[in-house]
DNA sequence: GTCTATAGGCAGATAGAC
DNA sequence: GTCTATCTGCCTATAGAC
C-alpha cells in the first residue's frame, strides 16, 4: 500500500508535491487566488489535472499548504535575523530586505495577496492569513521594544500598534508598485519608513 | 434609431448603465477583477448578462469605465478638499477619511484591489491603475509642499517620494485590515502616519 | 433595452485503468 | 503516482426576437 503523501512534501524538496507548490505560490503570488487554475499548474509541470487532485485535494486543501509553507519559511527566516543578533535597526533593515526579495521576483507577499482576496477564501485561509500578519506583529513588536531600549529606535505609543503600522506600510508599498513592476518604488518607501525610526545620528564621538 | 448609451451614464444616476456600474465596483472592491462574474451582477439587478453586454461591450470595457468612474469621483474628492481650504495638516486629515470611507464599507480601494491583480488585468486597465495613483501623487505632492512651506508639516526628502510613501501606507493599511474586518485597525495605522508628519505643537500661545 | 437561446471554453473535480 | 476520460457547472460572449 503506498504511502500517501502528506500535505507538506516528504523531502525537502524535488518532489511532486513541493514543486506543485512551487508553481502555485509563484502563481498566487503574482495572478491572485482566483487568477491561477489547476491546470495552470498542471500545464507548467507537465502533468495533469488529475495528478494535482493526488497531492492536494482541491484548492483550497493546496491553498492552505502554500500558506503553511510560506508562513514556516517565514517566520524561520525571522529567526534567523534573530541569531545574526543585530541591534534593532539592523533587524528592521533586515525584515525590509525580506519584502524587498519578493518585489524583485515581481511578486506580491502571498498573504498580502490573499489579504486582497479574502472575501472569496474558505474560512480556514483567512484565518491562516490572519495567524501570519499576527506572527509578524509578533516578531515586530519585540523588535520594537528591543529598539526603544537601546535608544536605537524611536516611536510613539505602543510597540504592537507600530508593528502593525509597519506591516501595512511594507504590504502597501509592494502594491502600489506592482502596477509600476518597479522594484526601487517599494524601497524608496522602505527606506522613509526605517528612517522615520532611527534615532538620530548624535554628533559626539 | 435608439441612442446608444455611452459607457458613462447618460444621466447622473439611476440608469442602468450605472447601477451595472455600483454593483461591479463593490464587487470588484471586495473580491477583486477575478473574483466577480457577469452573472453576479446580472442577478443582483434581476437582469441578465445578455443585457450587461449592451451597456458594456465586455469585462474588461466595464473594468475601464469603473476605474474611470471611480477616479473621476476620488479627484473630485480631492479638489473638494482644495476648495474646504483648510491648512495642510488638515487636507491630509480628509484625505486619510476619504480611504477610512471605504474600509468602514468592507470594501478595498477600486485601484489598490486592481493593483493586486495587475498581473491579469487588459492593458488600459493597468495604465489607468497607474494614472490613479499618479493623481493621488500629484495632489498629495502640492498639500505636502504646502505644509512644509507653512511649517505645518515636517518630512525628509522630496515632496514626491514622501507622497508615494503615504499613499502606500494608506493602501497596505486597508489590504491588511481586510482579513481581520477592523476598520479600526486602519484608522489606528493611519493616526500615526499623520502624526510622524505633524509638527510638534509648540507650548507657546 | 431586455430577453431567450446557445455557443465554446475553462473551471474544479472524480472514476477507474495502468 | 500518473494517466485518460468524463462530469457538471460557470465563464464570457453572440445572434436574433421582441
Amino acid at each position: 500500500m503506498a504511502t500517501m503523501p502528506t500535505s507538506t512534501a516528504r523531502r525537502a524538496n524535488g518532489g511532486t508535491a513541493a514543486k506543485i507548490l512551487d508553481v502555485a505560490e509563484r502563481l498566487v503570488q503574482s495572478r491572485g487566488y482566483n487568477g491561477f487554475s489547476y491546470a495552470d499548474v498542471a500545464e507548467e509541470l507537465g502533468i495533469t489535472k488529475a495528478s494535482l487532485h493526488y497531492h492536494f485535494a482541491g484548492k483550497a486543501e493546496l491553498g492552505e499548504a502554500l500558506i503553511k509553507r510560506y508562513a514556516e519559511r517565514f517566520i524561520n527566516s525571522l529567526r534567523e535575523i534573530d541569531k545574526d543578533g543585530g541591534n534593532a535597526a539592523s533587524k528592521l533593515d533586515a525584515y525590509a530586505e525580506l519584502y524587498a526579495g519578493v518585489i524583485r521576483k515581481r511578486r506580491m507577499c502571498l498573504c498580502g495577496m490573499l489579504a486582497a482576496d479574502v472575501d472569496t477564501l474558505p474560512s480556514a485561509l483567512r484565518d491562516a492569513v490572519r495567524a501570519f500578519f499576527d506572527e509578524n506583529e509578533t516578531w515586530l513588536e519585540h523588535v520594537l521594544e528591543q529598539g526603544k531600549q537601546e535608544r536605537e529606535l524611536r516611536y510613539e505609543g505602543r510597540a504592537r500598534d507600530q508593528a502593525q503600522f509597519i506591516i501595512g506600510a511594507l504590504e502597501g508599498a509592494m502594491l502600489v508598485a506592482r502596477p509600476y513592476r518597479d522594484a526601487d518604488r517599494f524601497e524608496a518607501s522602505a527606506r522613509r519608513l526605517l528612517s522615520t525610526l532611527a534615532v538620530p545620528q548624535t554628533a559626539s564621538r
